[in-house]
DNA sequence: TAGTGGTCTAGACCACTTT
DNA sequence: AAGTGGTCTAGACCACTAC
C-alpha cells in the first residue's frame, strides 16, 4: 500500500480510496492483519479522516473489513455462510439446531407480529429468545413467537418462565407436525439490545429474517432473526455452499 | 452513596434522533411526504448537519426514507416484497419470468465466478445481463454466466451480440432441464455501472443474491443479482408474503 | 437561478482497550 | 497513560433538479 497520491478523478474520492483499498487488501494483506490507524493512513492519502472513514464504512460494509474500538481495523475473514434454508428440516428445536434458547416470557407481541399470527392485539404469546453461535462467534438473534394455541400441551406454570421453558415451548411446538415455512430476507439495522449480544454497535447493518412456520394450514410461530450483515452470508439452497461475489460487481467487459 | 453506573453512557446524538424522527415518521407523516431540508432540519434538533445525516442515514437504511440529490427527502413507502423463491419453477427464461435481458456477451468471468462453474480461468463464457422491474422501479440487475457446454445448441454467432442473443442463450439455457438451485444473500455495495441501472449512487447498500443453477449434476449457469436493499424484501418461501418487521428490534418486555 | 442532497475539510472530544 | 476507533462540529464547495 505504498501508494501516496490520489489522481484526479471524476468519481468522489471516498469511493476511489475504497477501490484503492480493496486492492491493497487483495496484494498486502492477510486475514487478521492489523492496518495502520485511520489518521495515519488519512495522512498517507492525503485525505481528511472522515473521507478515510467513508472508505473504510463502504469496506466493512462489504464484509471486508472489521473494526473495533480501542483496537483497530483488521482485514476480516471472508463471510460464514449460515443455513436458513428451506428445504431441510430445520424446524425450531430439531436435533441439528444450530440455536440456543436463553429466554422465554409469556407477553402481548408487536401489533405487526399479532396480525401475522393471527391473534388478538393483546394477547400474550410465548415469546422465546434465541442466540445462534458459529465458529464461537454470536451470528444472529431471534425471538420466535408462539401462541398458546400452537403448544396446547404445554405443562402450565410450574416450568419457570427462562431457558427451561424456552426449550419445554420449543419441545411443544415441534411434536405439532410443522408443515411448511415461507421466509422474506431484509435490511435492517441492529437495536440497542440485539447489538450487545452481537458484540455490535447499534446500528450496524443486519440482516433480517422473518420466517413464518405453518401447521395445518395455521400460522403456528414467527420468527424474526437479525443476522450480522457484516459476517454472514445467508444459504437458502438444498444442498452445498457458494461462495462467490467480492465487492461491488463490475460490469464483465 | 459512591458512584452509579445506572445511566453509563448517554446515547449518541444521532441515535436518539433517528429514534426521535422514525416516530415523528409513524405519527405526522405519510407516504411520498417531503421533509424539511437537511439545515433546517439540523437547526431545528440543535445537531450539525453531519449528524443528522446520520440520523438519516440510518432510516434510509431501514426503508424509511428515501433521498434524491436536487429534489428532497421523502418518505418511503413499505418495501416491496420480491420472490427469489425456492420450490417455484422460476428457471431463467421461464414464461412467468420478471427478468427482461438487456444484453449478452461472450467474456471470460472474473476468477471466482469460473471457479463456481468450474471453467478454465480464461475460457470465455456467455455473459447474460438482466434487469428486473417492479412496479414500474427497477429493483434488481443481474449477471447471469452460461458456460457454452450448458447451451451446446445454441446456433453459431449468426444471432449478433445484445438483447436477441440473450434471449437465444436463455432460451437453450432452459432446454438443459435444469433440476435445483441453491443461492445465498449477503449484503454489498453497488458498483458504479449498477448503480446507474438502479438509481442509486456508488456504494448504497444491495442485497447481493448468488445462485448455482444445476442440471445433472453440474453447475449448468451462475447469477449473481443485485438488488436494491432500501426497497426490497426478498421472499423466499413457496407461497404468500411476510410483512414484519419495522425498524430495529427491540426486546419484547 | 435557487434549493436540494452529496462530498470534503480540519479540527475537537469521547469511549474503549491495551500496556 | 497511550492509542484506537466513534461521535460531533461548523463551516465550504460540488452535483443535481426544478423552476
Amino acid at each position: 500500500m505504498g501508494t501516496t497520491q490520489l489522481e484526479p478523478v471524476p468519481e468522489p474520492k471516498y469511493w476511489h480510496l475504497r477501490t484503492v483499498l480493496s486492492e491493497a487488501l487483495d496484494s498486502e494483506f492477510s486475514v487478521g492483519e492489523i492496518l495502520p490507524n485511520e489518521r495515519d493512513l488519512a495522512a498517507r492519502f492525503g485525505v481528511a479522516r472522515a473521507t478515510l472513514r467513508q472508505a473504510l464504512e463502504q469496506l466493512e460494509l462489504e464484509g471486508r473489513l472489521q473494526r473495533r474500538r480501542g483496537v483497530g481495523t483488521t482485514v476480516a475473514p471472508p463471510r460464514v455462510g449460515v443455513a436458513v434454508g428451506t428445504a431441510q428440516h430445520t424446524w425450531p428445536g430439531a436435533a441439528d439446531d444450530a440455536w440456543e434458547p436463553t429466554d422465554c416470557e409469556l407477553a402481548a407481541p408487536p401489533a405487526a407480529v399479532a396480525g401475522a399470527l393471527g391473534t388478538a392485539r393483546d394477547e400474550p404469546v410465548h415469546t422465546v429468545r434465541r442466540s445462534r453461535v458459529t465458529h464461537g462467534q454470536p451470528v444472529a438473534a431471534e425471538l420466535l413467537y408462539v401462541p398458546p394455541s400452537s403448544v396446547p400441551d404445554l405443562t402450565a406454570i410450574d416450568t419457570p418462565s427462562g431457558t427451561a421453558r424456552a426449550r419445554a415451548v420449543l419441545r411443544e411446538l415441534q411434536r405439532g407436525e410443522l408443515e411448511r415455512r415461507d421466509s422474506a430476507v431484509e435490511l435492517g439495522s441492529v437495536g440497542a439490545e440485539d447489538a450487545k449480544e452481537l458484540d455490535r454497535l447499534p446500528g450496524a447493518p443486519v440482516l433480517v429474517v422473518t420466517t413464518r412456520y405453518l401447521a395445518r394450514g395455521r400460522t403456528a410461530a414467527l420468527s424474526v432473526a437479525t443476522y450480522r450483515a457484516d459476517t454472514c452470508r445467508l444459504t437458502f439452497g438444498d444442498s452445498g455452499d457458494v461462495e462467490i461475489h467480492h465487492g461491488p460487481q463490475s460490469r464483465a467487459s
